[in-house]
DNA sequence: ACCTGAACACCGTTCAAGT
DNA sequence: ACCTGAACACCGTTCAAGT
């Protein structure tokens, strides 16, 4: 009648995570998610409707890490402080490309947490607030994030090969981008 | 001895093509698709290596006709071309969603060829070398092209839901990314 | 209360056998 | 030369049976 419990959902969120980056979406399998927390498959139903809960939870927890990381970038004046939190996005897009794409990008829709979606927002919302003016903040907070996103997909989806410096061709659209929603 | 042929790759790829609209990347089947162009699974690796090479002739074709719809909507002089093209690409994303953003947003790598990619960048690219002057061509290209990926990328992704009017923030955002490629 | 082996449906892919 | 049924490995998921 006991019951020990051989794992739990943060070590098979956390091994699904591992798997995406090193195998891609196709490797987060649920046997090898079992392999690595210690288990058999079948007992990952017990804290996981379903393979697709699975990666809603791995997107989730992908998009808190990545909320952290822009915020902990978007200090000081605003204008340094929107490039900052910008050149954040890119580094982590590099350093976690899989959980990148998956969440900018899903096949097929993901179940959105509002919350966490709405947090990472706000950093953002204020800097464009501050930069733009109450009035078109929405308007120029989308149009930074969608250039930021655009930019690093194309880089990752490997779409930049007419040469040129990519580094440079970031700071350029950047400096670009910022300075286009600051005179509104 | 004979061997009628009972389809071709042409209908093979527009029926993986159908099928991608209409329930998603996982639906791509190789037995739907087989259903579609009245065959056996079996029989379509008679035209196509794998289902990976499938997918990756579905991008292809589906990149050409981005293409072709870009190069359509972009004459006139130069500024108000680049923002037709701009529109061009987000109508298309709205009529085949599940098609562009496995375009722009890969699971695993595709195999792009360069001359589909490298010639629906040439349109663009004569666009922003005529805004932007031939030394900042391929930034302006990328800014403009990153801004309008990203922007539709994230309409996509349901990314979009603090409220306000999204077409808004659509023209809203080109008209300030073309305005600040310009005075470069 | 959680874990497991066994089982099922489904998918990608191969291959020998047909015409 | 193309098409097919049969077969294999693999995957997601369910469930009865263990502790």
């Amino acid at each position: 009648m006991p019951a020990p419990e051989r794992t739990s959902l943060e070590a098979i969120v956390s091994a699904a995570r591992a798997l995406l980056e090193a195998e891609g979406l196709a490797g987060v399998t649920m046997q090898a998610v079992a392999d690595r927390v210690g288990v058999r498959a079948p007992s990952l139903y017990k804290r996981v409707r379903n393979r697709d809960e699975l990666i809603g939870l791995v997107v989730e927890s992908t998009m808190r890490d990545l909320g952290d990381a822009v915020d902990a970038a978007a200090d000081g004046e605003p204008r340094g402080a929107l490039a900052r939190a910008a050149r954040a996005v890119r580094a982590f897009a590099h350093e976690r490309p899989a959980g990148f794409r998956l969440v900018f990008a899903p096949g097929h829709d993901v179940v959105l947490d509002p919350d966490v979606l709405g947090r990472s927002s706000v950093t953002v919302l204020r800097l464009a607030a501050e930069l733009a003016g109450d009035a078109h903040a929405l308007d120029a907070a989308r149009t930074i994030t969608a250039w930021v996103n655009g930019f690093v997909g194309m880089e990752l989806a490997g779409a930049f090969r007419l040469g040129g410096d990519v580094d440079e061709a970031f700071e350029y659209g950047l400096d670009r981008v910022v300075a286009a929603i600051v005179d509104g």
